[in-house]
DNA sequence: TTTT
DNA sequence: TTTT
């Protein structure tokens, strides 16, 4: 079906260290355990009230993976953008059970830490933030272009222009 | 914790009719089960495929939850915004299940009817779709406010301004 | 600096027909003219009201103006993400001017028709919806791949897993 | 228009402090100026390059208003939902000019200081941040309320359910 | 004018 | 299991 959209965006603090496994074929995924959480006073009571949601990401895009590898420690901060998968299996008894992931691929995906520092709090981490910046061909921009010096005929109206870089556009 | 999102966002349709229950308390809860798909082409065979994700949906906002039990049905096309929770709970043979859903709660959710049954029908204007809605306060502003009308002592500088209506701010 | 986001999601219908302009050195733009609007009743006085936002589009991603070009006509209702730009430019005058624009670029942006089949034509319409796509590699996986079929050694507890399918992950 | 969608998301920092400025009737709008940049490597020189994006705010929402004035200031990291929206205004010569800023507007947008102001910081902690809380009525939910205790007739089928707390849904 |  |  042309015309659908399914996109999850989560800010939230990893609950534990990031977890790879490779695949046989050399493949990779990298596992997330992400908290978010919400605060709210009690209607009635006045009381401040606490709900955290913990989510499963899955990341199958190379380059995000390999940033959250690297960078992301237990308790750092990230925002992402990715998909809502849910897969089947079958337990133990042969019950079909199913599991719902944030999942991250390759072009629709992206992956930002939130906090260049000190996933450590202590003293440990170090770290120094950053990642080389946005992700590579996943998140970043390859090149710089825009509106086309535009040259042009004789249109005596004043326009907007963008500079025009010499890359090919596109 | 201060500086969390959990944001889903949806468009797809629906596979069924929403379904209404209501609790003793009064409260009631509508669910939509909602697909979105993607398709690509094989990077090897140059095949296309077709890849359906089908999710569920709890409505716990009443204005929103009135808009889908009137407006939509199965095969409808919607638009909506609503976060991820996932609760457990014990099957028969007490074992821990888990089932995540894309839930909507008051203020924070939104749900967009996206074929309002066809704004052209003829050619002419038409129109027709829509559920009087958008404005529920749940996802539409109450009121209409923006910039001052500034009066204003004695500024030299032209600047930006908004119509000032007589409704009171915030 | 690493760690920021610059994104904005449309749903709209185009006021006029996608418009291409193409520069000296091959690149082109299609720009689109895309309106939202929302409506709520008055507080007071109960009144029913509308208001319409007009959208600057600026597609500088290949694929992306092929879709619009093609398949979008006026009255065309689309889903976009894209990241909003503001630049600057003269006037006659020589005075400093600004315009700010949605600007969708390659890999981090994306459009998708909602409405299959296209008030422009003239009446009649038709058309049969989609646009192949949602598969162009702006906005759509490449491949498929998910959890390998992991083989492993004695694993014992059952655990999700996805099919392995022979392409290469990544 | 029912079905349309107009809506920015920006995570960035404050180029200065906030400025708050208040109309004859009571109102405020609460402005902030945001900066987004991206980062990426020339694909032809590999020269890393750096574009920054200045946006501007203005909130119309008295609570997350508050925040602003409050907990942010320059430097501070926040992320925010709100709507596009562009104005019409005359400068001096009488010539029509425009405007465009992302509008936060109560019930539909959102405001999330991300920098408690360094949980890393060397130990210590310090920390400070937060502001009781997801933003009061705009953003947090006003009470907890989910499944129903269901009761219920006879199901056999044990199924997903969610603690009833007594508090009134919707 | 921010941040890395 | 995170964070405030």
């Amino acid at each position: 079906m042309a015309g659908s959209v399914n996109k999850v965006i989560l800010i939230g603090n990893l609950g534990r260290d990031p977890e790879v496994r490779t695949f046989q074929n050399g493949g990779k995924v990298c596992n997330l355990r992400i908290a978010t959480s919400e605060t709210w006073k009690d209607r009635n009571t006045g009381e401040r009230k606490e709900r955290t949601e913990w989510h499963s990401v899955a990341i199958f895009s190379e380059p995000l993976a390999r940033v959250a590898e690297q960078y992301l420690r237990k308790g750092s901060k990230v925002y992402l953008e990715g998909q809502l998968e849910t897969r089947k299996w079958q337990d133990q008894s042969g019950q079909d059970r199913y599991s719902t992931e944030v999942v991250l691929r390759p072009y629709t995906s992206t992956l930002t830490m939130l906090d260049g520092r000190g996933e450590g709090g202590g003293g440990g981490g170090g770290q120094g933030g950053g990642y080389g910046g946005g992700g590579g061909y996943d998140s970043g921009p390859q090149d710089d272009r825009g509106y086309g010096g535009g040259s042009g005929g004789g249109s005596s109206q004043p326009s907007p222009s963008r500079d025009l870089d010499d890359e090919i556009p596109f």
